[in-house]
DNA sequence: CTTATAAGTCTTGAAAAGGAACTGAGTCAA
DNA sequence: TTGACTCAGTTCCTTTTCAAGACTTATAAG
C-alpha cells in the first residue's frame, strides 16, 4: 500500500497518520509546543535537512495544524504557529513523551519535567474516561465499528477490544 | 541528522518516536490492540509490504514492545502479542484515533466508537493530571529541563511551556 | 508427488531523506 | 554602491528506505 491512500483509509488512526506519522512531525510540533516558531529555530533545535522541513511545514499548514502568521515586513516573514487543532494533539504528544520517560528513563529520572499550572505540581498524564472521568486501561475498552461506518466498508472494523 | 541518532538525544520524544515513529508502526500496535497476532494478519490488515512488516515486528519485540509466542509446533510459529510496555502505549494511541476523530470526522461520525468497560459509555479519552485530577489543556503546562538533566546537554531543554 | 499454509527472505525499481550549495528580498555599515 | 549578513526557503546529487512481488523453508494433507 502507498501511503497516500492511507487518507483514504476508514480508520481515524490511518488518516491521523498519513498527516503526521511520518519521521519529523512529531518532532516538529513537540518543538512548536516549546513555542519554536521560526524556520531556522526549528532547524538548529531538530538538525532536520531544510528541504525535509520546508516540507512538513507546508503539509502541517495545509492541514490547518499549523499556520503562517506574518512577524516582520520588509522582507515579510512568517512564523509557525498552533492552531486549535494543532493544540489538540497535546494529549497525544504528552502521552507518548511520558512512555518515553517511563521506559526509557536513566537514572537521572525524566529530562523534561511538565507542571501542571492549574494545581502547580509536576505530573504525569492520565488518560480518563470522558463519561466516568475514571482511568482507562488499555483492556478495559471495546472497540466496535459504528452502524453507519460498518455499512461502508473495512474488514478489521469488526474486530474487539483495544 | 540520521534517524538513528534519534536515540541516544535527550528528549523522551526523540527516543520514543526512534522506536515506534515510522509510518507503520503505530498502526501496526493498533492492529495488535485490536488482537491481530499473526504475521499474515497484520500483512492482510494493513497491506503492508512484508519485508517492512518483519524487520518492524522484529524491532518492536527488540524494544520488549511485543513479544513472540509460539502458537504451534511442527513446524513452530509464533504470534506477536502486546507486553506491558506495549500496552502502556494506548493513551497515546487512543489520543491519536480521537484526535483524527475530531478532526477528520465525516457526517457519519467516528469510524470506531470505543466504550469503557467499567462504566458502559462509549467515551473520548481525556488527559487529566496525576497530581489533581483534573483535566490538562496545552497551555496550562510548562515545561523545564530537570536539574540532573540541563546538567548534561540540549539546546531546548531550557525552553518554556508546553 | 503435488498442493497448501505460515512466516519469512531476496531482488529490483521508485520514492523519500540527507547534505551542501545556491537564491532572493531586504538590512546595515563603510 | 559595494560587500557582508540574515532568514527562509529551493535545487541538486547521493544515500537510504520502501513497495511489490518472486522465492524459500518447514510441515501437513490429499
Amino acid at each position: 500500500m502507498r501511503w497516500e491512500s492511507l487518507s483514504d483509509e476508514h480508520c481515524s488512526l490511518a488518516r491521523t497518520l498519513a498527516v503526521i506519522g511520518d519521521r519529523w512531525t512529531l518532532l516538529i510540533l513537540r518543538d512548536a509546543f516549546l513555542r519554536v516558531r521560526r524556520f531556522e529555530d526549528f532547524e538548529n533545535s531538530l538538525g532536520i535537512a531544510r528541504r525535509v522541513l520546508s516540507e512538513r511545514l507546508a503539509l502541517l499548514v495545509e492541514h490547518g495544524i499549523l499556520s503562517k502568521v506574518p512577524y516582520q515586513e520588509r522582507p515579510t516573514r512568517y512564523e509557525y504557529r498552533l492552531t486549535d487543532k494543532g493544540l489538540d494533539l497535546y494529549p497525544a504528544l504528552i502521552s507518548l513523551v511520558h512512555w518515553g520517560d517511563k521506559h526509557y528513563a536513566t537514572k537521572d529520572g525524566p529530562p523534561v519535567l511538565h507542571r501542571h499550572l492549574k494545581c502547580g505540581h509536576d505530573f504525569r498524564s492520565v488518560l480518563t474516561c470522558s463519561q466516568c472521568a475514571k482511568p482507562v486501561h488499555a483492556r478495559e475498552v471495546a472497540a466496535r465499528a459504528s452502524i453507519p461506518a460498518s455499512r461502508s466498508r473495512s474488514r478489521r472494523a469488526a474486530a474487539s477490544p483495544g
